[in-house]
DNA sequence: AAGCTAAGCAACCGCCGCTAT
DNA sequence: GATAGCGGCGGTTGCTTAGCT
């Protein structure tokens, strides 16, 4: 009878961070449940490549999302809907769970905003044609109907929008045009096929990339 | 200052598909 | 070909923080 090892959940504390980056730099990141184990972390596989993925891989961006990755956020999630986690490998630095949340978040205000809006023009208009997904979502008619759909209308409402506030405000923010994103987009697809290389094959640079605090105060002599 | 609400984000869950055996 | 194990993905939950009354 083998005896279950009880796992951690919850926060991952600096410390497993630290183990976790160690490992995935030893083995690379993909046989999470191996480097689950044998680094000791009291976590699964799957909660160990989480925190990698959304949180420990020096290639992430942090902050906020600029104007620039929005639109490109709402024109892939128009074409490909919920797919976050291909939108997600069409912009760099960013992962599908930060997309994810920021469409969820960003979204709904922006729904809200919309709402009030056409409930002041009229009640009926937008949010009703429904093509593309098959989310769960269990809010009120209207918002779900605008996770799916509305990203296009907002592009082009947000466009102008923002074209002006940017011509106004202090930072020139440069407004990418959707062929530039395209541009962008397929460039970025070549790249991939050419290299088609695993992730860890920028992790050589991972001790440069990781963030200070992660690092400062590690005993590196225990590991030789 | 305290309480409440909304926003933001990290983490977990369950399902599905791929792969090794 | 069957199946078990693992990784990846999308959906959801819950905690923390910020902003408002």
């Amino acid at each position: 009878m083998v005896q279950e090892e009880i796992k951690r959940r919850g926060p991952w504390t600096e410390e497993e961070d630290l183990q976790l980056v160690f490992y995935v730099k030893l083995f690379g990141d993909r046989r999470w449940d191996f480097l689950a184990k044998v680094s000791g972390l009291k976590r699964t596989g799957k909660s160990c490549r989480l925190r990698w993925v959304n949180y420990l891989n020096p290639d992430l961006k942090r902050g906020k999302m600029t104007p620039q990755e929005e639109r490109l956020v709402l024109e892939l999630h128009s074409k490909w809907g919920n797919r976050w986690s291909r939108i997600a490998r069409k912009i760099p630095g960013r992962t599908d769970n930060e997309i994810k949340n920021y469409w969820r978040n960003h979204m709904r205000k922006k729904a809200q905003e919309l709402r009030k809006k056409s409930t002041s023009i009229s009640p009926s208009s937008s949010f009703s044609n429904s093509s593309s997904s098959s989310s769960s979502i269990t809010h009120d008619e209207n918002e779900t109907n605008f996770y799916d759909t509305v990203g296009l209308e907002l592009l082009q409402a947000e466009g102008e929008k923002k074209a002006s506030n940017q011509e106004q405000g202090g930072e020139s923010m440069k407004v990418y045009s959707m062929d530039e994103i395209w541009k962008d987009i397929e460039s970025l697809e070549e790249n991939e096929e050419k290299m088609n290389k695993p992730i860890m094959g920028s992790i050589s640079t991972l001790w440069d990339y990781c963030p200070d605090s992660l690092w400062k105060d590690f005993d590196w002599s225990s590991f030789r």
